[in-house]
DNA sequence: AGTAACGTACCGTCCAGACGGTCGGTTAGG
DNA sequence: CCTAACCGACCGTCTGGACGGTACGTTACT
């Protein structure tokens, strides 16, 4: 059976799945122990793929902002009409919430140093993204603050809302890409 | 010195704002120890106060909760003019934060279970408020979305934004308040 | 008023257990 | 046969909190 013989890359990402799902059982504060068995995986050979706890971490929140920018230019629009990209982050922003978004996985990720240049960059490049995007800025940077406003509610919130006020808010969003001055 | 003797109420609010402290120094999981000594107070005083250490963090939450409903208390405006509750709301959260608002506290917040039902009945309480405030639903929910933004942008981008972005950020939410249809 | 009795605030020590990480060994692949 | 993947036992450290004790404050009774 090719599937269960050793391939590095393959065990590693198995390792990050796990390592989410053990933290939504288990806690913000897994022990190794937990991660490796939910991986099927001895401790020792968690610890062969990542060096140490925080390695673990880091490539969890490696894996999140990949799978987001892949998201973002899944949903992103062919033609180049205004506000496309800021259309493209509402969409992503809303697309249904993988392992990543559960408040035990933020925890765990806001507890390591390294989140914080990770958040520095990937801001640097979304603010790129949008800032050429068409709009006003004023515009722009209500979209961005609402956007980071719904993320928040899925962490502290969740299922606090139904489907359609969440659609709502989705909607008044993409509504106000389509117009370009000033909000007010 | 009578300042000196014993006082339990006092000792309490100076172990939880020690407990901040020493979360902001050490890291969100500062020792027990650790809090005491800040507190100066041994250890065993301190859990003469807060059964344990979860007993402790969720008095950091009440703590966090009581004086954002003062703050919004003082905020609020004497006449009674439609969106005066929503502007309340946004003039407390565009207030210098406290020691609550440091990464490192959060991270210990969002640890304790406590912490959801907390968060619910403040929801349902700050709902009531804006629900009857007199501005479109569309409305209050596009700003309620851009408040809740505007706190996480504190936590993970702190200082990126100059205070002069977020002053304009805070008077288009207070001018988003003074009409009263939907936004488009 | 004096004092005995009692409850509450607070102290310092001790320990069981958990956890992160190391290390020598073993197996598979090229 | 050599390197990389993987195992599993082991160790040192740290921490939560239990516990037995002390000192202070307050009430009750004389």
């Amino acid at each position: 059976m090719p599937g269960e013989q050793r391939n590095a890359p393959r065990t590693r990402r198995e390792v990050i799945e796990a390592a989410a799902r053990a933290l939504i059982t288990h806690g913000p504060a897994v022990s190794l122990d937990a991660v490796a068995k939910e991986a099927g995986v001895s401790k020792g050979g968690l610890l062969h793929h990542f060096r140490s706890k925080q390695a673990l971490i880091v490539g969890l929140i490696d894996e999140w902002f990949e799978h987001y920018d892949a998201t973002v230019a899944r949903l992103l629009e062919p033609e180049d009409t205004p506000g496309r990209w800021t259309r493209a982050h509402i969409r992503a922003t809303f697309e249904p919430a993988g392992l990543w978004s559960h408040p035990s996985v933020v925890t765990a990720l806001l507890g390591v140093p390294e989140l914080q240049q990770r958040l520095d960059v990937a801001a640097t490049r979304w603010r790129q993204q949008t800032d050429s995007d068409g709009l006003h800025p004023q515009r722009a940077d209500l979209i961005s603050r609402a956007l980071d406003g719904v993320t928040l509610a899925d962490l502290l919130w969740r299922d606090q809302e139904t489907s359609e006020e969440r659609a709502q808010t989705r909607d008044l969003l993409l509504k106000l890409t389509e117009q370009t001055g000033p909000v007010v």
